[in-house]
DNA sequence: AGCCTAGTAGACCGATATGTCTAATTTGAT
DNA sequence: ATCAAATTAGACATATCGGTCTACTAGGCT
């Protein structure tokens, strides 16, 4: 290595990744300033140096997790080399999200959870409900590509019935606590899929 | 009237119809004790005649909406006069569920939202697992009279289709604040059933 | 060396959390 | 009318909440 050994990574850093851990774990609200800080190993005036409030520290927490799963979508994209594959990379993402690492398991999507704890009106379920948005646009565009402009099939219906199938994996998943509700998704996805092309 | 125009509920009672109130609209771990005793009109001693601890009455906020939204499809399954009728009778009842009174609006499925901001291991995940898994041995069973025993569809991979259609259309729907997302889940749901009967 | 930025420890503030306790009062049944 | 059960108001205890403040310290740059 060229440099010292472990980089301490500076407080904002640390602290996004300890909010990360406690806020899925245990929520949103449940989760006190002490606990962050304590799992950050981070003095409370550093939070509020990097942060205005905990709401704020919570805005950056919903945009992180938006970000980690589009890093994920184009991972798999990139080994993608079909539409109808692209579609299915965005459940692999999912599949991806659900067997990563966390404390106490997986507990379903961290976007959605927040957003279940979060009051009508407030900032975070607007963020929420742009992110799932995207991902259902991410599907419309791939599966214009797959069924071309005049075919049979209606990508815009498609999609909404994709991401109907997508976000209730989430939730039913995060009960169980595997993967499994994902795959059996990504399953009835790829047999829709197939119908398209069959009626093509 | 042969009686006093409005007999006061007991206790425990106007606790339940607050708790629900404020717990599904604000969350359950955000709302205080003595939020739920201001809305219910009652003394805070009250609650504890009738409950152990806030836990305790989460616990049966809980079954109270279970028993809610079972008593919905009830009230549609009288009315559905075939197997597939029978099916779309629990997209109907999750959709007057979506139509409900909510002092802040609709806001999504009561248990999925509470579930979410439990921690691994709470009881009330368990509970409302229960619950999802009862909804799904009903399309199961409304599916199995549908099909018959050797008929083309499988009905328990049928009635994981539906059950994702359902609960994504909670999540969907729930960030958005109406039922529309229930009503095109109904609607996908619909056309699988009408495939089947093709199918047969 | 000197300095500036980032971070640290921890006391402190007012508000709110869940839960207990006492004592007075209402209520319904006999 | 009387008695027991249900309910009331509200003080109280203890803990934690989000957030502010002060004073000290460690590292990297010139």
């Amino acid at each position: 290595m060229s440099d010292a050994p472990t980089k301490r990574l500076p407080a904002r850093d640390r602290l996004l990744r300890a909010a990360h851990e406690e806020f899925y774990a245990t929520g949103v609200s449940s989760t006190g300033i002490d606990t962050i800080i304590a799992a950050a190993g981070v003095a409370k005036q550093s939070l509020y140096n990097s942060f205005d409030s905990k709401d704020a520290l919570v805005a950056a927490y919903l945009t992180e997790r938006h970000d980690e799963w589009l890093a994920l979508y184009r991972g798999r994209l990139v080994a993608a080399t079909s539409p109808a594959e692209r579609v299915l990379a965005v459940f692999d993402a999912y599949a991806d999200h659900a067997n990563g690492n966390y404390r106490d398991g997986w507990r379903g999507c961290g976007l959605l959870n927040a957003a279940a704890e979060l009051p009508v009106g407030h900032p975070g379920r607007a963020a929420v409900r742009a992110h799932k948005d995207e991902v259902q646009a991410i599907l419309t565009a791939h599966l214009s590509e797959l069924t071309g402009a005049a075919a049979g099939g209606d990508p815009v219906q498609l999609a909404a019935h994709l991401a109907l199938l997508l976000e209730g994996s989430m939730a039913k998943s995060g009960l169980e606590g595997t993967d499994a509700w994902v795959q059996t998704a990504r399953g009835l996805a790829a047999g829709l899929l197939a119908g398209v092309a069959v009626a093509e």
